[in-house]
DNA sequence: TTTTGTGCAAAATGTTTGCAAGACG
DNA sequence: CGTCTTGCAAACATTTTGCACAAAA
């Protein structure tokens, strides 16, 4: 598979450039995500693997779910609660997130001028800007969505 | 008319249109919130109160805290960390946050292409925003600002 | 062999809950 | 007086930490 491989390969550098070692819980944690496509956390994602049979510790999940946020395989979220989501970043091109607040799923959605905005707080206020978090919260307003609520009041 | 009287009138309209009693506590928090201009979670406005001899429990915090989101008069935000922070709203304008990665202070910014974000995808992806949550993280480029990691001191 | 990384369990952190006692209407 | 709200402490959920052992380099 290209994009694993691929994915494999730069954290492989990054790993190198770092001076961290090569270990397999690292390389086993990457493909698993890599292999799902939601976004999860890391208790979800430490079930999963210890029901594949894995042998992995939660500490070490934490520990290299800090690693390969670090060298930008996957990116941190708060939608709202106090719990860390991740999702994985390679082959997806930058984007934000709408949050139903009525079933809390969680769609995705692009605007260019996020860039825009950025670029002005970088010009105008003088601010580095490394990266961004976007979140609309609401409801759906499709005809028959099973996202809607029934009994919501303005 | 004060923007205390307002606030305090605006929360008593609210509990006794969802008939919620009117407490010492519930107008005790709300003052307090009020008198304060910064960003806060709920253990430091706990603390501040306790330390000026005020009778209050961790519980009842969290309970009006949630109150006050749910009438208008707070905000509740999560700045990249697994920590609900509040902030009053009544008499500012909606705004979005910087987060310096350096110091970690939050400072405020408007845009109004925000609205027209929101208002494409409530047509384009039909979708009723009630409210969102912009947060750009980065470091100040400004020549000797006390924000920049060389400069700040803890 | 020399570290670094891991697994485990315990601790820390932030928030919620259950229940008896107190305060509001 | 009935019921909602409070205070307290215990429970809870998520994340971090300390330490002995395992595995990279």
């Amino acid at each position: 598979m290209k994009r694993l491989e691929q994915v494999i390969k730069e954290f492989d550098h990054f790993l190198a450039a770092k001076g961290y070692r090569r270990t397999q819980e690292r390389f086993m944690i990457l493909e698993e995500i890599y292999s799902r496509s939601d976004h999860f956390n890391a208790d979800e994602l430490y079930m999963t693997m210890i029901k594949k049979n894995f042998r992995i510790s939660r500490a070490t999940i934490y520990n290299n779910l800090e690693l390969l946020n670090e060298c930008g395989l996957i990116r941190k979220h708060q939608f709202g609660k106090n719990l860390t989501q991740y999702e994985k970043t390679s082959g997806f091109r930058q984007h934000d997130h709408l949050i139903c607040i009525d079933c809390h799923k969680i769609s995705e959605f692009c605007d260019p001028r996020l860039q825009q905005i950025q670029e002005m707080v970088e010009n105008v206020l003088q601010f580095q800007v490394t990266h961004h978090e976007l979140l609309l919260f609401g409801s759906c307003t499709k005809e028959g969505c099973e996202n809607k609520s029934d009994n919501w009041q303005p």
